[in-house]
DNA sequence: TCACAACCTAGTTGATTGGTGGGTAAATAT
DNA sequence: ATATTTACCCACCAATCAACTAGGTTGTGA
């Protein structure tokens, strides 16, 4: 299992922002009930979308989210790779993960590459609009 | 993340078994050597390996694992699909998952499905010869 | 019968997932 | 002003899983 329900959770927003673009700023709540999340747990992957720019969140009164581009211009990589922190399918990959010694000489380290590469240039090429 | 050491390690020891495959029958001492892996994690994923015929292992003196096929005739898909369980990217596509009552609107769910067949055909697709 | 090696069962430790609870800060309506 | 609405922040929690470890049992060859 690769991408849990953070990253599947904040797929399901920025979907639900994209078809309700023209209404805007969108409060939290109306969210959560028309995908049936938790409220408190989309508070926290909230957060983590508009401190990474995805959404621009407005408080008070008439407030909410709202996206800050077109759905086009959002890849399901760039969301994945925030809300998931690394879309990396194995440890050796991840960037922050500490070199293994060994990998000079892996025979696997190339295939896992490919693999990873394979996994990120599909996840860029679809953006949120071709979701829709 | 999405392939655990199990999975990592499942591959290497394959590797290091066909790399071995005239001297037959090795022990998993000497494997667990070579890898530098602890011989006693090894035995779990072993039996996992021996039970689902990817390997023959004989008891005593003499003993150990070996491969059963020709090297090309395993792939990589096929080894992490045992170790790791399933290859689903996104626990909706978990063949033993409850399906998800959301699954015929779901917007996201053609995408996983696409991501989750990309990945099996790249892994289906690599053998153990092609990593030796 | 001894040594070797696979196989079996049952822990343990630490991290992660998927939340919940209880606030504070900012913006607007009255 | 004040009440209401909303985002935002911080701490905690239960369950699960990953990655082992310990110790024993069964089968095999010399």
């Amino acid at each position: 299992m690769m991408i849990s329900t953070r990253g599947r959770y904040a797929l399901r927003v920025v979907i639900d922002l994209a078809e309700n673009k023209d209404k805007n700023y969108i409060p939290l709540k109306d969210i959560a009930a028309r995908q049936d999340i938790s409220q408190k747990y989309l508070e926290s992957i909230m957060t983590l979308l508009s401190k990474n720019n995805i959404v621009d969140g407005v408080h008070g009164k008439g407030g909410g989210y709202r996206l800050n581009r077109e759905p086009n211009k959002y890849s399901i990589g760039e969301i994945l790779r925030i809300t998931e922190g690394s879309l990396a399918p194995v440890a050796c990959l991840d960037c922050n993960a500490k070199t293994c010694q060994r990998a000079d000489k892996c025979k696997t380290l190339p295939m896992w590459k490919k693999l990873g590469k394979t996994i990120e240039d599909y996840l860029d090429s679809v953006s949120i609009a071709d979701l829709i």
